[in-house]
DNA sequence: CTCAAGGTAAGACAAATTGTCTGAACTTGC
DNA sequence: GCAAGTTCAGACAATTTGTCTTACCTTGAG
């Protein structure tokens, strides 16, 4: 039930995690196709090399069922940045993150639209 | 008047960091003996480059005025981890703030004091 | 003045990470 | 049986990171 550890994905990794969450599953050729619209073979080696990568940290999750793999994301998008932004909350301040929060409310300028949101949640988990 | 940058800070860049939050400015003996309490000349000029490295991020004040320099925080705790967690919004969505308060908000245990709080910000703030 | 203690400056170093790429071996349909 | 496409295994340079060494400067005590 536990959120995965903080799996950290670097910059290319990503742009393999975005196209698999914005297409579906995929093949290591579409991916490449998408990424490297003029790749070459190296690039497809590369791609390949980003999801054995992605898929050790439990990122991503290879269907070998069928002669030419297909991979999906292990993750969700929601899921992935809240599990970011709680690394970073918990890594920079025990964890404690209203100060943050409130920091950020004065200095963001945020729409009405998203005031009302934040106040509606704010009231919302009112204990008893 | 614009944020930083998003420095990027290691770990041990940010142990000397939070020494500095926490205990303000400090000569290097100071922070070395604060961070390796039996740390011998080594660890000295281990702190010693870490600060080069934050000062040259613009994360550490460098005082030169007197022979023993003295270092102090450059950003304060609540600007930094904000500028963290802006990086990761810009990083993962598409920059957007708003969706990112929403998900601390869910997903934070807040005391019904910080709540309190967050909301006479949100409301204080409100336009015309 | 001399010298030792303690400071700064400069940079070497290994280990790990990251993005890229090469080559060999395997699986197909034709 | 072979050519195209795939997986597997790993090399590689560049960069980052934490640590440490060395040389040089400044100062106060004697």
């Amino acid at each position: 039930m536990a959120e995965r550890d903080h799996p950290d994905v670097t910059d290319a990794e990503l742009g393999v995690l975005q196209a698999l969450w914005e297409n579906g599953p995929s093949t290591i050729r579409q991916l490449t196709d998408h990424l490297y619209p003029k790749g070459g073979t190296s690039h497809y080696a590369t791609v390949q090399k980003l999801l054995e990568r992605l898929e050790s940290k439990g990122c991503v999750a290879r269907n070998r069922s069928s002669m030419t793999h297909v991979f999906a994301a292990g993750i969700n998008r929601e899921a992935f940045v809240g599990g970011q932004l709680r690394a970073v909350a918990e890594r920079l301040c025990g964890g404690s993150i209203a100060p943050v929060l409130t920091h950020l409310l004065k200095t963001e300028t945020l729409s009405e639209d998203d005031r009302k949101e934040l106040r509606i949640l704010l009231n919302a988990s009112l204990p008893k």
